[in-house]
DNA sequence: TAGATTGTTAATCGATTAACAATC
DNA sequence: TAGATTGTTAATCGATTAACAATC
């Protein structure tokens, strides 16, 4: 059976559908139409119904969709019915922000590790969780069926430690280092830069400043 | 004189051209042409020189692009020649990480303030910068003339702290928190929703583990 | 001048929205 | 059955790529 390829737009916004559901469901909301969905998330009813039914047709004519079936769907193609297991591989305050974060275990993300380079770390925990040294990584990877890493380091050491993280069989990373790694093409990579995103609110702001200066002129 | 309108795509794209000239500079590199820098990028050199006339001819003919003005402009059109006054309100593990990390305040972003509700952090530093409590928080926006805040906090409080800083004179908020802001039009929000981005890693890695099977079942 | 490479128009591709028949 | 709302096709809109004349 040949699987349709979903774009990458749809797959953005699957996470953003699966929270506001998850948020209804808490609420006791049982069931709900795409137009009330709509009027919510500030998207149009007609998308919501096309992204949905990339997947299959969770709704039911006149009913609309169960808000509990759909969260449990949306949330099997996203792949949170599994567990995976993640490293974070440098312990400064992002790596500690990531690993206090307890709704990402929610979600099926173990954090089986932390890992660093400064020896003053060593033992240190977080959450319950050990810091380690680099040496240990290799032996810990192939010990726990790592398949995440998350890569909090500075950028100067980031190209080389991915490399290194993936030679010891980790199959996916999200980068938080501010720079694109290049990696065979069986790796994942999902980017957070967060200076591009501070820019893109810094090009904003200034644009929104010219033109509150613009309508002054005239 | 009526501005054009620049398209989202292209402003996404803006702060990693931004990153490579950057690069290139601090390697020497006087000019470049759109095809070196295609490959470099890996985007079309069509979509580099759409992208770049959206604001004006900065390169010539036979030539290229001079790296160093190139790098200018854009860092001006990104609004990044001009200080911005930030203040981080969470001072958990990522509103540190945040004031942590020296590079913004190169780009113009300056940290003037952290603050929390927890007492015992209450004038702790951290790079120098004090950690405040709320009750402060209306008179520091005043006296600093802050126009960012990082929104660092749980999401149960954000809607409501969004609403104080908003009402404080905040122009714009970079949103942290699992939640969408609802804030007047004229106030600019920047989400970085963490928790997509690694759902968005987990579909992927979901697909690429069923796209292994199906080739094993043929 | 010849060669290189941009700026820009035109063609293509893809994503979003509108419309409505199907159906609960 | 009548009303509601989906699933899905068709129309529109926007973004990307290709092509090439302009020009350094």
């Amino acid at each position: 059976m040949e699987e349709k390829e979903i774009s990458k737009a749809v797959i953005k916004r699957l996470p953003r559908y699966y929270r506001y559901l998850g948020e209804l469901m808490e609420s006791g909301v049982e069931r709900i139409s795409s137009n009330e969905l709509s009027s919510k998330m500030k998207v149009t009813a007609s998308q919501i119904r096309q992204d949905l039914n990339n997947f299959g047709g969770f709704g039911q004519q006149g009913y609309g969709y169960n808000v509990k079936h759909l969260y449990t769907e949306i949330g099997k193609i996203l792949g949170l019915d599994k567990n995976h297991n993640v490293i974070i591989v440098g312990a400064g305050n992002l790596g500690q922000a990531i690993a206090n974060y307890g709704a990402f275990e929610k979600r099926g993300f173990i954090i089986k590790g932390i890992f660093d380079v400064n020896p003053r770390l060593q033992g240190v925990t977080v959450r319950g969780i050990e810091i380690r040294m680099i040496d240990e990584l290799e032996q810990f990877i192939k010990d726990n069926n790592v398949q995440i890493a998350a890569l909090t380091i500075p950028k100067t050491k980031a190209a080389e430690m991915a490399e290194l993280l993936v030679k010891y069989g980790v199959k996916a990373i999200w980068n938080f280092a501010h720079t694109d790694l290049n990696l065979p093409d069986d790796i994942l990579i999902e980017n957070v830069h967060l200076s591009e995103s501070l820019m893109r609110l810094s090009y904003n702001i200034t644009r929104y400043e010219k033109e509150r200066l613009n309508e002054n002129d005239n």
